[in-house]
DNA sequence: ACTAGTAGATAGTATTGCCAAGTACTGGGG
DNA sequence: CCCCAGTACTTGGCAATACTATCTACTAGT
């Protein structure tokens, strides 16, 4: 895949971490794993901790130092009740694009 | 909608304007108004010209200026062979994320 | 001592959409 | 005659966000 899934998961990787951590807290690296298994192989660790810091200053989500058996101590991140809300919000968003492009798309032919 | 279509436009509003160019030629001022037809309401003039401008010079679009009846001539662009490429990939790229997107939505209850 | 794996941080860059203002042309109202 | 609305395109500056590259810190195995 070329720069153009770079260019697509700006707006959308926000919405694909929050609905990650829906699920269950994670930390930073867990979260990496996770999309790199899900078919984001290119997504980079640097990527992945720049959006954490973001949206733990924009309080979206609570945050937990936990030691590890290796390395340093983990950062776990759950999701809050602003959290969700944002996420909701994101599915509405992306709802609201998805059925435009994919309309686009049936027309096409 | 919020800040969040804004983001998450990008990456998706070339693909969507390629995918109007290849139904019929059109001109900036004319594709601005489609697209605010079919609910993006807020897309603005400069960020569409903007946009052609880029994909004329990476040359996925053919132009030609036609005179108007009322105002400055328009630009008319069209979809060529490299065009049409760039839209196959975006369809394939957009399939991906809109896959793993959807499946994180499912998994997500 | 060295390497690999785990875990996180950060400075700099490129891309891209938005905002705001400006240019150019036509036609109608005061 | 001047101003305004509508059409059509241009441009300079800003903000958000993903990528690159590099660095720190700790543990375990060779």
């Amino acid at each position: 895949m070329g720069k153009q899934i770079t260019e697509m998961l700006k707006g959308t990787l926000e919405g694909i971490v929050l609905a990650l951590l829906a699920t269950a807290p994670a930390y930073g690296y867990e979260i990496t794993a996770r999309l790199r298994e899900q078919g984001f192989e290119d997504i980079v660790e640097g990527t992945v901790y720049a959006l954490l810091v973001r949206i733990e200053k924009r309080g979206l989500v609570d945050v937990e130092k936990v030691p590890s058996e290796q390395g340093p101590p983990r950062k776990v991140y759950s999701l809050n009740a602003s959290g969700r809300t944002q996420l909701d919000e994101f599915w509405t968003t992306w709802g609201f694009l998805a059925t435009r492009i994919d309309q686009l798309k049936t027309e096409g032919r």
